[in-house]
DNA sequence: TGATTCATTGCAACCGGTTGCAAAATTCGA
DNA sequence: TCGAATTTTGCAACCGGTTGCAATGAATCA
């Protein structure tokens, strides 16, 4: 079934060396050869064995795309722009689904390291630093995408200011007069949550005058945002809320209308994310939108970068955020 | 930074072979060697390399993943089972992110032979056959998973039977009592498109006394069935619709609550897929559900054959789907 | 105990390529 | 035109494993 550079090298009168340099970048044959092989070679239907080569060259462009995050739809535009990037720049992905429960990494650098990747991008906001740290300590390039900034970063994290976000939103419910506020967030534990929290709780600290409160849901969906908000409508809810990001947003802001109420004129609602269908007319949610192109153009620059120089130092790179105007929250005043 | 098999069989004391044989299952190594093998690999953190393997044994445990629908939401999941399903069983998906004006399947064979994969599941309702077909053709053992069914079919065909599905949502609207019903159809050129509308017909063709018609969106997207349903609303529109997916059919919706009316008062409206999100309750899309766990693991399940046995004859298997009862078709009477 | 069978082991060739090196061929300068 | 410089080419070793085969060692049987 596979034509091998030996029957191409048969084929064109030459050595196997000059078949492999006909395909080789930059590598020394003459117009004559390679004129030669290039013939013989498409006869033959022949396209070189990239795990063939990989075994001298140390290179499998290989990339491994590492997730947990396979309910969220966001990470449905997260996956195409990813594969599209990479197989822009000549880089295959090679996909890694985690378990949710899934918190030791090494089964993951195993299977990595048996693939030989060139790389590694963890794409989630949910898995802690530690997973992606785990396999730079194993010698993979790595890339944490859409994770937690932290001042010493070991690996390159690539994503948003969840603090500053979490202020943006406080700062657009100040902005719009409302009196009473309240964080809802994801799980708990999930850093994303936690910095949010914190950015959030620390605007409204300049205006002591709004009564802020918080809760959280018991996972970013949205179910848990539904149950959540139905919960807070059964006894006094605050004005607003900030929610932990557009999926809980549109559970709870499903609570709300299936009690009868409306957005925004009972209750304001503000996301995080901007995924696409929070921009369907049918929902028209007011969120913070993520530059997730920008974050995954970016991520991909910088393992390849990395793969490059592996020693390159860790580096965080995070993108500004901004409020997407719909129509859940009432205007600014 | 790699440990290697020499290294390992250095350490141990024994020959390579050994090695290899201590990972090769049923191969044929004393209790002892194994033992003392399996020492030196723990405390020199050996794993195989699976690409250098895949030279002799000619299995890379590949498995390319080709899609072209990374803008529909039903293929988050479908993502997610297909990559969890091939994780389980000891295989890797190579994901393959085809342009949606893609129509040579050439670059994508030579992708996959570079990498020798060992199959290809080919997931796409929209590709033609004759996709699928060109990796037969190259040699790649290949599942057209949610494809369209043929009666001689080149390739293995796992889905629906979309003619079945235009019946069953036409006889859903008739056993409602609709007097004047339609099918909202995405791109007429689509297979997926022709074959439901071609159910739903012979399922109206029984009752002549209901009024019937078709048009077509531009897409299946939000804003196609947005806008389509927009302009049917404008002059008189039909009472129930058929729409072409689940996407559609909440543009199609969408459009309806923004001219004022509701579902099912007004209009009804019934899709297919069964999506995510159809079930949520601010959209409750009443729908016609893909038994998508079904049709990832039977497709699994074919491909894997089909590498144990290249000459197996062409199969398809088409899965039931059933109506889903939510809230925007009217009740039975 | 000796002959025979069977499991275990290592050697060496091979999988499909790449690449350093030296030989061969070409180009260039004078 | 000749020799030197440069380019092109093939040889052979190597990448990290696997595997057929023959040799070795252990176990079985009489």
């Amino acid at each position: 079934m596979g034509v091998t550079l030996k029957d191409v090298a048969e084929k064109a009168g030459v050595s196997t060396s000059a078949v492999s340099r006909t395909f080789t970048e930059g590598a020394s044959v003459s117009p004559k050869t390679r004129a030669k092989v290039e013939r013989a070679a498409d006869a033959l239907g022949y396209s070189p064995n990239a795990l063939a080569s990989s075994l001298t060259t140390g290179r499998t462009k290989l990339i491994g795309l590492v997730s947990n995050n396979f309910h969220n739809p966001l990470f449905l535009e997260v996956f195409d722009r990813f594969t599209r990037g990479l197989q822009d720049r000549g880089l295959r992905p090679l996909l890694v689904n985690l378990a949710l429960d899934e918190t030791d990494p090494q089964a993951s650098v195993r299977m990595l390291r048996q693939y030989s990747v060139d790389g590694a991008i963890v794409a989630s906001s949910t898995l802690p630093p530690s997973f992606a740290e785990a396999y730079r300590a194993a010698g993979i390039p790595v890339v944490n995408s859409f994770g937690r900034f932290t001042t010493a970063p070991q690996v390159h994290v690539v994503g948003i200011d969840n603090v500053a976000c979490g202020r943006m939103a406080g700062e657009a419910l100040i902005a719009r007069g409302y009196k009473r506020v309240a964080f809802l967030g994801g799980p708990e534990q999930a850093t994303s949550t936690q910095d949010r929290a914190l950015g959030f709780m620390a605007a409204l600290r300049e205006h002591p005058e709004i009564e802020v409160t918080a809760s959280y849901a018991s996972a970013y969906s949205f179910d848990a945002g539904r149950v959540e908000m139905t919960k807070l409508l059964m006894s006094e809810p605050a004005e607003a809320y900030f929610c932990g990001d557009d999926v809980l947003s549109i559970g709870a802001l499903s609570a709300v209308q299936e009690a009868g109420l409306s957005c925004p004129n009972d209750i304001g609602i503000i996301g995080l994310n901007d995924m696409q269908m929070s921009g369907w007319q049918n929902i028209d949610l007011t969120t913070i939108r993520q530059p997730v192109a920008e974050i995954i153009s970016a991520s991909i620059d910088l393992v390849i970068d990395t793969v490059e120089d592996p020693k390159r130092h860790p580096e965080t790179r995070l993108f500004p955020c901004r409020v997407i105007e719909r129509g859940t929250l009432r205007p600014e005043r």
